[in-house]
DNA sequence: ATTAGCACTCATTCTTCCTGAGTGCTAAAG
DNA sequence: CTTTAGCACTCAGGAAGAATGAGTGCTAAT
């Protein structure tokens, strides 16, 4: 059944008016911001529909209505105004991406950080890899008798080195051979691939060259496991103590020590929507059950899929924080989403 | 004046009934613990002498006392019992320190977090170089007709690597002369002495040399001037909710903030003592006036410090703390301060 | 120097009472 | 059938007071 659409002004009225003060709304209140004019015991007779509907609640008998999160779901879905960024939240959205990120792993964490401090609730920023990232080439460098570096392009275009050591000497001249060994037989695979064909490798050459290259390819397959992982950043988590419904410390721990401590198991929305808004209960996550997380997502390069989450209570500030997140993730999306990343193509400052 | 033997044990049992409980310590609570049979007004003489020189202080009249920062001071100073920790914790440090640690970035944050779980206070950790860091020596690797990679190989025996791509064709030949003049003029100094040397390089190279080239040292200037930055890791700050003292929401707030958002302002302490205790007002930033910090420093490789803070209210337990984190360093020092790092010598499971 | 004894202080807790915002229901009016 | 005025009712939250009890400081005796 669907809504009259008073009914659809007074649920609106209430939300958006919780949203802002974190007090109970009652049928007075109601009647002064609604532009119609009717008297609050009409409202009242409305608001008991609305609650036996499962819109509203109440926390008790004497007080005013909240929204219940299906209220929240009805004014997200149908009532919010989405409403646009003024040129002067424009501005500084796009002042402060100004060059700020240099490098992959930056522009995921620099991102959260940006969005956190401009909608002013705390935010999770993650990124997955469309197809499996693995090994684009390998090149490896003398450096002295004992080491050498090893030098490895992934197919995300990022490009990792680190220096080894070994007890043997290391030939020189041996390295290049190596390393064609390495490109011809470990590249464009996954970590336990690599691992089987190492074994496999270990009576066709010499121990020595063995040693070498079970080094590299241990260091390659470690990076294509690590990019596999997804790493979680979070910023601004200390805001959320700034809400009332974070008054009390063991709700605000239970979700402090989510966001800093075990970011590791924030379960992440799968959907590639550009932006999704879940509603505490229909947040999985057991911690996140009565708050509320707005997801939007944005391209980096042509592999890879950035996430960032606002989370906040129940009570956020959907329609500020969706037309900011929006924005946010459209222009990440011009900035890094082209085929080859513009890595510092131009810069300025320093 | 000295105090007296008894005044001392005193003070050293309200100490730590305080630091146990967090409630002000009675003279009646005092005379049980103690192991002189004395009576609970002769108790009460000495505390109104203790109080009277400083080392303790009153909530409020009809309460019991607690101790007032000096009174922690000389506490750690003379009284503490600095104990020695049980085979199981040793076992248990020495078991998470296992094959944790790969790469030197990790070894920093990785040791901040290790710390924090096993003493149960949030950490902060962080590293200083002894020496400036510069770059010891470039490579190029060619990859297509408009890119190549930049090695750089850091004095601090990190090895970082990009790909840089150019608008203009890139000739594979030319790559081994670059790195070579990249060698011969750009090795060994700091950030600005490598801008003013590009500056001069503009006249003396042919315009597409040079763009190269200062792509490049654009790049590695990042890098040193990065490595200079001291880069802060936290852990753990969700931990500090769980004290009494930071109940009060705005407090905790504020030393939150500082932990989570704000790390880069923790001013941290500068001398390289192993270790060292400050407590509340002795901490010079206005945010920790209300708490207490252990630090303690390990040698990374022989041109860097590793720096461990430990946070807690003034009331924190100086001796569990001081005891375990100690032990933390020393190990981390075997570990990774030899002239050379071990970086990856020896690896088990995955 | 120590201690028993006692009057005093004051945070905390519990009760009681009051207030006022807000409700639900009824009965009358549109 | 919808709207509204009116009224009795509910209940969280705050204020005011009383009781509790842990703890003190001081005095006088040992």
């Amino acid at each position: 059944m669907e809504l009259t659409d008073r009914k659809k002004q007074i649920l609106k009225v209430v939300v958006e008016s919780y949203i802002n003060t974190a007090e109970p709304v009652g049928s007075k209140a109601i009647v002064e911001k609604l532009s119609a004019k009717v008297s609050s015991a009409t409202i009242r007779n409305e608001l008991a529909d609305l609650e036996e509907l499962g819109y509203l609640e109440k926390p008790h008998t004497s007080a005013g209505r909240i929204p219940s999160p299906k209220g929240y779901r009805l004014y997200v879905n149908e009532l919010m105004e989405k409403h646009a960024l003024s040129p002067s939240e424009t501005e500084k959205i796009n002042a402060s991406m100004q060059g700020k990120m240099a490098g992959l792993d930056q522009v995921i964490s620099k991102a959260g950080q940006m969005v956190s401090t401009f909608v002013d609730y705390p935010t999770f920023a993650a990124a997955n890899h469309k197809e499996k990232t693995s090994v684009k080439r390998f090149e490896l460098i003398p450096v002295d008798d004992v080491s050498f570096i090893a030098v490895v392009m992934l197919t995300d275009s990022r490009v990792k080195s680190q220096l080894l050591s070994l007890q043997l000497p290391v030939e020189k001249e041996e390295l290049p051979q190596i390393a064609h060994l390495l490109n011809t037989h470990f590249v464009g695979i996954d970590a336990p691939e690599m691992n089987s064909r190492l074994m496999n490798l270990s009576d066709q050459v010499s121990g020595h060259w063995f040693l070498l290259v079970s080094r590299v390819v241990e260091y390659a397959g470690e990076l294509v496991q690590e990019a596999g992982r997804q790493e979680i950043y979070t910023s601004g988590a200390s805001q959320l103590l700034k809400f009332p419904e974070y008054r009390d410390i063991d709700k605000a721990q239970e979700l402090m020590s989510f966001m800093v401590d075990n970011r590791e198991d924030l379960p992440l929305p799968q959907s590639d929507a550009p932006m999704q808004i879940l509603i505490g209960p229909e947040n999985v996550n057991e911690a996140l059950k009565d708050s509320s997380v707005v997801v939007a997502s944005y391209d980096i390069g042509d592999n890879m899929r950035g996430l960032i989450g606002v989370v906040g209570p129940t009570r956020m500030d959907y329609a500020t924080v969706a037309a900011r997140l929006s924005y946010f993730a459209e222009n990440l999306t011009r900035m890094f989403g082209k085929k080859q990343l513009p890595l510092k193509e131009e810069k300025e400052n320093e």
